[in-house]
RNA sequence: GGACAGGUGGCAGAGUGGUUGAAUGUACCGCACUCGAAAUGCGGAGACCCUUCACGGGGUUCGUGGGUUCGAAUCCCACCCUGUCCGCCA
């Protein structure tokens, strides 16, 4: 989320941003932003002169009340009543404006660190020579994971397929095994050698969650929900459409029938639910009327959302950041955009294990940090030996919260291509303030919001491919990294059961 | 999930319609006393927003969102959360 402020003030760099994303209207958005803005601070003035009046006289009124002067109480009550209709319309309009301005706000991207290459897609990603590391390994004639593990007798599709539909899996044996042993040697890495504190999070969240860093309002097609249509929210929403119609609809002197108003709100309320369902729900989130709009959970695309919104609507004290935190989840993605894309195998799946990296910075600290946290996903790779390079974003394939992307791509000798393990971003204040996170230094001064910065250190279920083509034998077994044997009870080489 | 109780400033905790943005304690900052600290005394201090070149003025904020009223922490409605008991359950 963008401080409107800072778009007032320096309106060019708000604009060339977007430009840069590839966003060609944003002369468009910075004009109907700021005109919001502009409409809401001359409604807030008149308005607020109208308030201190109000409460002026107000004060009066108890005053003379006090005094038991009844009469003088009278006629200052005569003097304000009609500013009453006025505070109450201008108050709607104020919440209109704001939720207008808040929504408008809440689907503009970050704006690119300076130093983050121009550029439309992919191809223009820029590779860090300095982050390379190994090389790839010689495989006579590879073969890609997917095949492996099916050899194996440890990885199936087609029964998840009968279970659970297309992009999903089952893991059995050492695979399994396997993916549980890479989850705890990251997590002992990270927590060991970078400082991270081990975190087991909530993996259903809010809205208000999914909001703070990002993925709403406007990725909520990537999401899994729950549907929150219980039987008693039905109950509620018609009751509550009862009560706001019921004098429209003459339910009491009653020209219209009570049957018939029956129906009529069976069918609003039917409809209502189906418009939620289909509708972005922060459009109408904590502005409709309250029973209407039901809570509902939303399965967590990665740790970062509950890691991140842990600190949400707090005031951090300087000397406790950079706050640092890890966590190895499943993570669900619906992914529509997606179909068609690597259908077969582990690359691209519903629900994936991650283990994630997130920090809380002071924006001193949140520049080094994001180094720092690049070097600790790569470490999970140079420990595992895996051949991989690291590019900058380019401005057009950076993600919505993100100011800053290192991805790292591992070397897969089945895909004969470097694919990506791990993106490590620096938000910069976006995401605070979206969270309503700040900090205070030592002096007890509020300093604004932190930073905020998140990283994939690694996919868990991409490191397992990686293991698998890397390190597959000429006799389909695959070996064992070094480094994950005492995870695996000793074990050097996973073999057919 | 049900019943009951509750959500007030960094923390604790008064306050049930009228100079209450909010007593009091504690933590915090400044000053005095002290060689210094502690104790004590005095003073200061929340957050967000609008407005002003500035000094300043104003608005909002007592879980959240609405409502009643000239006026709401206080009354009404809904929701969220916490605690206790009951139920259910890995």
């Amino acid at each position: 989320m963008h401080d409107i402020r800072d778009i007032r003030e320096n309106r060019q760099a708000f604009e060339r941003g977007l430009a840069r994303r590839g966003m060609a209207d944003s002369v468009k958005l910075a004009d109907d932003v700021l005109a919001r803005d502009k409409a809401l601070r001359e409604l807030l003035t008149r308005l607020q002169a109208e308030q201190a009046r109000r409460n002026d006289a107000s004060k009066l009124i108890g005053q003379a009340k006090a005094k038991k002067d009844e009469a003088g109480a009278a006629a200052l009550m005569a003097e304000v009543a009609g500013l009453k209709d006025s505070i109450q319309a201008g108050e709607q309009q104020q919440r209109e404006m704001e939720a207008g301005l808040r929504d408008a706000l809440a689907v503009i991207p970050n704006i690119p660190a300076d130093d983050v290459p121009d550029g439309a897609d992919e191809k223009a990603n820029v590779p860090v020579a300095e982050r390379a590391f190994g090389k790839k390994p010689e495989i006579e004639k590879p073969i890609q994971h997917f095949e492996l593990g099916e050899a194996l007798g440890q990885m199936d599709f087609e029964r998840a397929g009968k279970v659970s539909g297309a992009r999903f899996v089952y893991l059995k044996s050492d695979l399994a095994k396997l993916e549980r042993a890479l989850g705890a040697f990251m997590l002992d890495v990270h927590s060991n050698e970078f400082g991270y504190t081990e975190v087991s999070p909530p993996l259903l969240v809010r809205d208000a969650a999914f909001f703070g860093t990002g993925q709403l309002p406007k990725f909520e097609d990537d999401l899994f929900f729950t549907d929150p249509r219980t039987s008693e929210w039905e109950e509620n929403t018609k009751k509550w459409i009862y009560e706001t119609t019921r004098d429209s609809l003459g339910a009491g002197s009653d020209p219209v029938p009570m049957a018939r108003v029956k129906t009529i709100i069976e069918s609003v309320a039917k409809s209502a639910s189906e418009v939620f369902m289909l509708e972005n729900t922060f459009a109408t989130f904590d502005r409709a009327q309250p029973g209407f709009v039901p809570l509902r959970h939303g399965l967590i695309p990665t740790a970062e959302v509950p890691l991140t919104n842990y600190v949400s609507d707090e005031i951090l004290n300087e000397a406790e950041l950079p706050l640092r935190m890890t966590a190895f989840t499943p993570c669900f993605r619906a992914e529509a955009g997606a179909a068609g894309k690597d259908t077969r195998g582990m690359i691209r799946m519903h629900q994936f294990s991650k283990v994630e990296l997130v920090s809380i910075t002071t924006p001193e600290q949140s520049g080094a940090e994001h180094e720092r946290m690049t070097d600790a996903a790569q470490a999970i790779l140079k420990k595992l030996d895996l051949c991989h390079r690291v590019v900058t974003l380019c401005t057009g394939d950076m993600g919505f919260s993100a100011q800053k992307t290192y991805d790292i791509e591992v070397w897969l000798p089945g895909q004969g291509a470097f694919r990506e393990i791990s993106s490590c971003s620096n938000c910069g204040p976006f995401q605070a303030r979206r969270m309503n996170t700040r900090y205070r230094g030592a002096d007890g001064k509020g300093k604004g919001p932190v930073h905020t910065l998140n990283g994939s250190g690694l996919a868990v279920g991409r490191t397992l491919v990686a293991i698998l083509e890397n390190y597959q034998q000429p006799d389909g077994s695959i070996a064992i990294p070094a480094a994950l044997q005492p995870y695996l009870g000793g074990k050097t080489k996973i073999t057919k059961a």
